[in-house]
DNA sequence: GGCTTCTTGCTGCAGCGCAACATAAAAAGT
DNA sequence: ACTTTTTATGTTGCGCTGCAGCAAGAAGCC
């Protein structure tokens, strides 16, 4: 198993959720995915609340706090990187931008008021080049 | 009236879970505003949530979407700036840090990615440095 | 096998947030 | 002053979100 040390044990159940995010590019709430699920009997929410919780946990997901949402993470976050979450209000896409050094900036400026952060996560909400188009 | 331009009408209802949230130095939840203006008739969680509605697009509240809460907001943010929350994992206590020139480097970089932003709101979660020193 | 640990399933529940409709109050028109 | 229109509040009801607590099964370890 590739991801195996990391991901301790990518179970049926964990793997479908994890997939059901992937085959859709936008968040989807957890209830969302259980209807996706639901050809193979339906997994009740809390089961797949936890599995959202390990994928969390292993940085493979992640949560849209402000749509109660989750995503696929692609990407390979290092942990202490910034995410810049960008939201389309109009088609509910969600996009990565490069944080870059705005991160150092941030984590300055919360130090300077005692504060210890954890690594951030930003979430900006607009409309999407594709639908601005429309 | 002071803000009368700004804020329309602040009725009675609405002016109540404006103090509710100012007497609060932290977030608080639509259910707990309910809690504490309950000795004068409790309202229902609809009425609240108008208020907060209405609060919140004149700019005196603004939602912490990662605690699902509520917070009364004291600077006069002008429309276009960046507003990030420090936000204590222990205590709960929200502050406001600078945002500083973040805000242009974070609507560049959106920007680039052909995306239109609205007013970014940034959430830090961490430790607090009253909650540090002990 | 026997034990521990991890995972899943089931029941139930509390908080969050709002839709739809009805009523009351305020503002505006005549 | 009276009617019309707009705005705000109250009432009922419901769906979504998220998880606690317990029981049963599956995987790993000795």
């Amino acid at each position: 198993m590739l991801c195996a040390a990391r991901a301790q044990r990518l179970t049926p159940m964990r793997r479908h959720v994890l997939e059901a995010l992937l085959d859709s590019h936008r968040p989807l709430g957890a209830y969302e995915i259980i209807e996706r699920l639901a050809r193979h009997g339906r997994p009740a929410p809390i089961t797949v609340y936890r599995a959202l919780d390990f994928l969390r946990d292993n940085g493979l997901v992640h949560r849209i706090e402000s749509r109660n949402a989750f995503v696929a993470c692609v990407h390979n976050h290092g942990g202490d990187d910034l995410i810049v979450f960008l939201i389309c209000e109009r088609c509910d896409a969600v996009g990565e931008a490069p944080g870059g050094n705005v991160a150092e900036t941030l984590k300055a400026s919360s130090r300077a008021a005692g504060f210890v952060p954890k690594s951030p996560v930003i979430e900006i909400a607009g409309i999407c080049a594709h639908c601005r188009e429309r």
